[in-house]
DNA sequence: TACTCGTGGGG
DNA sequence: TCCCCAAGAGT
């Protein structure tokens, strides 16, 4: 029984009047697909949830906030030992709101993608001077903060608040495709009707629904995995739509894999990495040296001065930003 | 929308 | 070895 992901002609054709006016009409059958799946998926969690420092209660919305900005795109073993001494550092959104950026960007290490550092301070900044030091709890002013989008608002309201709130990661995405919808992978964006689709599917109760949140990426980063999903090991395998129409390959264009040697990020890489490393101002003659081609070069620099990431001072000398 | 933005580990 | 991909956001 593949759920339909748009509206249904039964569920749409005599709009219940006692909905409220942003309810949205619920195919049955989908209604009946959910809920034979929330079940197996949260105590499967309640099971084989892995013991991350930032599921833990002491850890509280600040720490899932970090871990949320160090994951977007990071793995979690790489992110595990820098959260660590973040949160040892600055334990508090005011702790780092009154540090240097430059100092958010070297606590970053190789993280990799070091704008998320700029942007956490960033959203540190206005947490401690908008929000009294405490982070939002409401989705939208959450979407307000630097660095922080649709996931990650998701995310920080549905497990550091356990409110109701669909959070739609990769993770996820792949585990609808392939459970609901009956393909390998999701679509290459983000689309509307996936949108739809993990609200429907969202329980109604919001503890639930909480688990549910956390439970589903669990499912797609241990089990229901993009390469090789371990099926076996899977608690709704037999109810998965790509498992009952014998697991088809993926038809539709295949996701365009990122270069990175040679590329303006190498470069940037390269160049901050120097930074990071110096605790003075480094003449520029130094980071001449990390890249042979003199026109990338200046165009990585301009680029990470304007991204904020590095300030240029007298004497052709750059450091990381102190303001 | 499609593209940019780091880094490194596993298949 | 090489390639794929990893809890996205911003433009």
């Amino acid at each position: 029984m593949t759920a339909t992901t748009e509206t249904s002609p039964a569920a749409s054709a005599g709009a219940a009047p006692e909905r409220t006016a942003d309810a949205e009409a619920v195919d049955p059958a989908l209604r009946e697909t959910a809920r034979a799946l929330h079940s197996p998926v949260v105590d499967w969690f309640a099971a084989h949830a892995r013991d991350l420092p930032w599921r833990r209660p002491e850890a509280g919305a600040w720490g899932v906030m970090v871990s949320e900005f160090m994951l977007q795109q990071t793995p979690v073993n790489r992110v595990l030992p820098v959260y660590e001494e973040w949160m040892e550092r600055w334990p508090r959104p005011a702790d780092l709101a009154a540090e240097a950026p430059g100092e958010a960007v070297r606590a970053w290490g190789r993280l990799g993608y070091p704008r998320r550092a700029l942007r956490l301070h960033g959203a540190a900044k206005a947490i401690a001077e908008r929000h009294k030091g405490e982070v939002p709890v409401e989705h939208a002013q959450l979407l307000a903060l630097p660095g922080v989008g649709e996931y990650t608002a998701a995310a920080v309201v549905s497990f550091a608040y356990g409110k109701r709130h669909a959070v739609l990661d990769t993770n996820v995405r792949r585990v609808f495709a392939r459970a609901v919808s009956g393909q390998q992978y999701p679509p290459n964006a983000t689309t509307a009707a996936e949108r739809k689709l993990a609200r429907m599917l969202l329980p109604e109760d919001e503890a639930t629904a909480s688990r549910w949140a956390a439970a589903t990426m669990e499912l797609g980063a241990l089990v229901c995995t993009a390469r090789s999903p371990a099926c076996t090991r899977c608690p709704i395998a037999a109810q998965c739509a790509w498992q009952l129409a014998g697991a088809p390959e993926h038809q539709g264009p295949a996701r365009r894999t990122q270069s990175y040697a040679g590329t303006d990020r190498q470069v940037r890489g390269r160049l901050l990495a120097v930074l990071r490393a110096a605790k003075d101002p480094v003449p520029q003659s130094d980071l001449d040296q990390v890249w042979h081609e003199p026109v990338q070069r200046a165009r990585a620099l301009d680029g990470l001065v304007s991204d904020g990431l590095v300030e240029p001072l007298e004497g052709k000398r750059y450091r990381l930003p102190l303001t």
